[in-house]
DNA sequence: TATTGTTATACTCTATAACTATA
DNA sequence: TATAGTTATAGAGTATAACAATA
């Protein structure tokens, strides 16, 4: 490829190689894109509608289920990615509604730590089964083994992309 | 599997697989939407940076170059997949910007064939230009067989599951 | 009556910036 | 001064519903 006798004609070759290369990945990322937002706009819908909640709500009750010592509103703006006047309001939200609450730290008094009420978890406990079985259903197009290449597929392409964190900051 | 020898002992080994390959589905899940997201507000913000144009309105002159001819606003309504209030106010900024022009039809004065003006596929290409090289970096830790492979089992994915359309409605 | 498109309204999510209380 | 969190505001995107003009 490298070697001197390369001219003309391969250089044309290859730039229509490159085009062609780009409508795949174009063609890719349109697919990618369309499929998530299916699966995305599907699970927002079926929590709005069978549990009356949004998909940031969820995803907040989502990382409080994993943290059962609780996350300070800072952690909580950090791990969602999101600023921390929308962290106020959601959690304002969810504890009007009793799933969550907000708890004075001893330590540094102008900081919370915001944990998953008994109400909260149980609730939590029926949204996250259910919405794990809307994921499996529209996931089973793909058998185990085609799931798995999926997975490690997207793990390659996520591994050597920057992470929003680096991108955000 | 059927067979009258199956016992507690294999209903409990298939329910522990069904757990495993239930959050098996649920990790694919979030890597799915983690990469897409990732990507696309990378897409996002270089778009709002560079060209000062949100997705919206990129996708919507999109529609438009492919369909040369034009397209009336309940059709981009359908394609876009957003209700017909929306497409109003993404088509009068396009307007004042000079991209698209609505023209008037004579067979059904109710409807306009809204086109990219020549300014809006000057705009457009340029722009298109730039998406498509972000979206080749972007799918690059991925080599060209890989690509393949994801993009087929999308398509597997894609074929098997409702359309939005048949959702949405 | 039905359809095309517009207008008005409301809600969610998001970011930015000014602010308060505490460290 | 710096940090944790709140408040106020603004803007984008979305849906719904009432409306006008035309078919």
């Amino acid at each position: 490829m490298t070697s001197p006798q390369m001219n003309a004609q391969v250089m044309t070759d290859m730039e229509v190689r490159a085009h062609a290369d780009h409508h795949a990945s174009l063609r890719l990322w349109l697919r990618l894109l369309s499929c998530t937002t299916r699966m995305e706009d599907t699970i927002r819908q079926r929590l709005r509608e069978q549990f009356g909640i949004t998909l940031p709500r969820f995803d907040l009750m989502a990382q409080l289920e994993r943290e059962p010592q609780g996350l300070s509103m800072s952690e909580l703006s950090r791990r969602m990615m999101v600023t921390g006047g929308n962290v106020t309001s959601i959690v304002d939200q969810l504890e009007k509604e009793q799933l969550v609450q907000r708890q004075t730290q001893i330590a540094d008094r102008r900081s919370f730590t915001v944990r998953l009420t008994d109400a909260g978890r149980t609730a939590f406990a029926a949204m996250a089964q259910a919405h794990e079985g809307w994921v499996v259903a529209l996931l089973s197009p793909l058998n185990e083994s085609e799931q798995a290449q999926l997975h490690h597929l997207l793990g390659t392409l996520k591994s050597r992309n920057p992470t929003p964190t680096q991108e955000k900051t």
